[in-house]
DNA sequence: GTCATTGCAAAGCATTTGCAAGTCG
DNA sequence: CGACTTGCAAATGCTTTGCAATGAC
């Protein structure tokens, strides 16, 4: 990513140095204000707008992939700049990548019925994590939002 | 649809009339906006906030679907109320249900893998449409947004 | 030393909400 | 008639933008 950063002939900062440690390291493809909230202990005058221009640059140079749930915020994936399927817990919001889905032959399929040719897909599961499934065992009244 | 609306308790104003034919109507998936701009010629005091709050109603009483494919504009699904396919033109933006797809063998392979139980799915696939395959033959230089 | 970048504040947008005026039943 | 709706305007919440000060190279 620093790579990509150089070689477009931008600027290394500190904000943008800890930016992309968050955005590579992402396991749980964060929102930009949870980006913002991380750093805020290391750099207490980080500004929200310094964190979209960084996500937004990575994005331009295809460094970052942009999640879009559905809900209020975008969320950011720094592991990967291929589309891939999400399985998303709908009680605790865990995000989970899924690899290995048989979509291809899906869009093949739906190219010859339809005469589109297919550039991209977008696949989502919904469902509950097996944690949540335990919580709620012994929660039964607590709903997810 | 008018069913549902008495049922529930509520009334039938000649906009939720007009917003409602739209809905059912809809082929194209319109956006609030949509709505609104075709309804305009015949209401022309129509304000945006009564069709937000129509097709929030109509959302909340299960006869309309809401899709969120990211581009800023929320469009709405009046056609069904089980959550399907889609196929989106990228150039045109048209947008086509998909049926039929084999969606469910999916959700089993990843409920066995990651032991989450699955309770519902979203997919996109984007492409262009014949249409604009032909249209790009003829204006090679004119991209999509 | 330059010029990209930061961070604040203000602007933009889609959507939501408050409320007086209007109207469905 | 009374309560639900409308439509305006103001408010909200995320994101973007303008711009002077800062700092990377």
């Amino acid at each position: 990513m620093v790579a990509a950063l150089r070689e477009s002939g931008r600027r290394l900062t500190p904000q943008r140095l800890e930016i992309l440690r968050i955005l590579s390291n992402s396991e749980g493809h964060p929102s930009v204000e949870q980006i913002h909230r991380t750093l805020i202990p290391d750099l207490p005058m980080l500004s929200r707008a310094t964190v979209y221009k960084t996500v937004g640059l990575m994005k331009e140079l295809g460094q970052v992939l942009e999640l879009d749930f559905g809900d209020a915020h975008n969320r950011y994936d720094g592991n990967t700049h291929e589309p891939h399927p999400h399985l998303i817990c709908k009680r605790c919001g865990a995000i989970l990548d899924l690899e290995n889905l048989p979509l291809e032959s899906l869009g093949e399929e739906v190219s010859e019925e339809t005469g589109y040719i297919i550039t991209g897909h977008r696949l989502e599961l919904f469902g509950i994590c097996p944690d949540c499934q335990r919580a709620v065992d012994s929660q039964p009244g607590h709903r997810p939002t």
